[in-house]
DNA sequence: CTTTCTTGTAGTTGATCTTCTACATTTCTT
DNA sequence: AAGAAATGTAGAAGATCAACTACAAGAAAG
């Protein structure tokens, strides 16, 4: 019997899923996380084939939630989705050490093939993500500004990008104030930026909030 | 028989949401759009009781839509789902016609009760929404945001979007900073903003810098 | 297997910003 | 025209932030 977590906040997108997967695994066991929180409390609960996780959940981020679980099951395949335009996050994604990526509007095509393809221990990659991949190594990798950022960097990234003030996003991490104004200062030396109106601009124009 | 249309570009998500109404309308007809394009060729071919269209779709938004879909039906009601919670496109929506504003998180709770009040010809308005509504009123929000500021507030608007910071702004028009920092509350709370990164986003969005 | 670079994390302190309040001028309203 | 609301302008005090510094743990390089 197949045992897979689904950990995305909107219910009604756990809800599509589940039944998708129903009917391919009819006698399956579906779990269900709203959020990063137990997600993580599942993951450490019991055993379970395979996880498939949104990467933008409120809280902690999918991409934290991943590298979490990775330490906590380092085998246990995770599948990332993200209703972003697949590329992205995916480099990022599969770095940390995901099991595949798929993009929420082709899940529906995919999911199956990919629960396969993760069972026999293998990544599953979609050709628009290999094509990327291959670009990203022919081109040295690293075109994206963002992508020198470190993943908690990329976090920080995000959430001034979106208006978040520093305040408030130690009070999330749980981190000092200063931290996070640390953080802030390598992000814009990293990017060679120089105001927050700047990260905002450019996450825009990168679909990354 | 009812007949619901639902458009949203994720597979899964209209999945769920079609499984949620067939719960409560068991002989309800779903019908399903996947982009703007595919949503209104439907409304035009046939009568529809309500429609339940996601805001963010790829393509032209779903604010498009929805006023292309006023213009076709002007009485078909029209509720708009969104992921982000509290929406600034929450008023805008409403003001381009919509029947009622809906973020993804509640959608589950909601959803029965808000067709069953744009059924009944009324708006279907959540307490958040309200109150947001109420507060564009108390504050005139007719026509653009921006319409409301004063022309030396809008100077500053667009400067504080482009990422200059008060002080500098201060500098540049003599003035002090605690003057600038009251143009900029003013801003905010015209503009019913909470942050720099929305007056940028805003800004880019209007073409304004 | 050291050395160097990167990352995650904060403290101190001076700079910057916000909030609250206030008060003349304008500019509507009635 | 009298009163109300909006606008241009700041000060004081407290909140928040940035810059510089530091250091340990891990990764990468050699």
């Amino acid at each position: 019997m197949m045992h897979i977590l689904i950990a995305d906040d909107h219910a009604i997108v756990r809800r599509g899923l589940k039944i998708l997967l129903l009917e391919e695994y009819p006698s399956a066991e579906i779990g269900e996380a709203s959020d990063a929180e137990s997600l993580i409390r599942e993951v450490i609960r019991k055993t379970w084939d395979v996880v498939i996780c949104d990467i933008s959940m409120p809280g902690r981020s999918g991409l934290d939630a991943l590298s979490q679980i990775k330490q906590i099951a380092p085998k246990l395949p995770v599948l990332i989705m993200s209703m972003h335009p697949e590329d992205q996050y995916a480099l990022r994604v599969l770095k940390t050490g995901a099991a595949g990526y798929l993009g929420k509007e082709t899940i529906h095509d995919d999911i199956v093939k990919a629960i396969q393809t993760v069972q026999l221990g293998k990544k599953f990659i979609t050709p628009a993500i290999a094509e990327k991949l291959a670009h990203a190594i022919e081109t040295n990798a690293t075109t994206q500004l963002y992508d020198k950022l470190s993943d908690r960097e990329f976090d920080v990234f995000k959430m001034i990008a979106s208006g978040k003030s520093v305040s408030e996003i130690a009070v999330q991490f749980s981190l000092s104030v200063t931290t996070v104004s640390t953080y802030r200062s390598r992000i814009l030396d990293k990017m060679d930026m120089k105001s927050n109106a700047d990260l905002t601009r450019y996450a825009l124009e990168k679909s990354l909030i």
